[in-house]
DNA sequence: GTACATGCAAAATATTTGCACAGAG
DNA sequence: CTCTGTGCAAATATTTTGCATGTAC
């Protein structure tokens, strides 16, 4: 599954005369093998440990090209930065968030995704995306 | 409803010690007689037409103060710009967002609300808010 | 008179862009 | 060799904060 995202992006890479280069290898593996909800900064910070001449602008640019190359998606999560989060072709999830731990748990449910649908034709809408997340307290952080 | 709202804010302000003042007046009565999801940038510059000495951080901190009252809540909606939407007790609902025209619907649907809280029971979390938000092409903008 | 509020400008954040140089194809 | 990518710094955009002054209570 790794190895599909890169894959992917390389064929995207390919399709659209763009280059394949080392500072993109990196990030994407740092990417691929992170948790799957990171900010810019955590994944810049992780990276400058291994690779402290990979600049921050470079981090930005790449993970707007994995969003466009499909195997990334840009999530806000209203703590003021934008997410990047992983993208598996066919899979759709929503997200349970912690407001007490920060936990981002994920989960699917086909029955809402039905309702949804119904609630977008009966305004004569046609979904392309949605955006899922319940916020609350896990039983952790309830105690 | 609008006086309601006056009325929700002007008691928060004095059970907390805070001061009415003309500003908050102002930017209280802006706010009522608009949309439903406005950006400080809007508001603020729908309020300089009549007020054009009001300070672009009183808005900020007016509105701050909505949602901590109650009246108010902020929302993103993914265009790095933070929008407030009116909220009245007792009430929830959630949008369908046109991808074309900008234009923001907002719907309630029981069926969907009893599944969230049906899979946060799953996962033992105990839920505060939620946000449903579903993007698409409203009937108009297909053409 | 004593807080709290305001307005302005400066600061803090987050993200984007210009440009000279480096490197992939 | 050409055109895209990188790194850095500067520019933008958004939101927050410090501070002197104003004003509600």
């Amino acid at each position: 599954m790794k190895r599909a995202k890169k894959q992917i992006f390389h064929d995207y890479i390919a399709k659209h005369g763009l280059k394949s280069t080392r500072q993109r290898d990196i990030i994407l593996d740092a990417f691929l093998s992170t948790d799957r909800h990171l900010s810019i900064e955590e994944l810049y910070l992780k990276l400058r440990a291994k690779h402290p001449n990979i600049g921050y602008a470079t981090v930005y640019r790449t993970l707007k090209l994995f969003a466009e190359s499909g195997i990334a998606r840009e999530m806000q999560f209203g703590d003021g930065q934008t997410r990047y989060e992983h993208v598996t072709e066919g899979e759709h999830h929503d997200h349970l968030v912690c407001t007490g731990c920060g936990a981002i748990i994920e989960f699917e449910n086909e029955a809402i995704e039905k309702l949804q649908d119904d609630v977008a034709a009966a305004h004569d809408f046609v979904i392309t995306t949605h955006k899922l997340e319940l916020y609350g307290l896990c039983a952790a952080c309830r105690k």
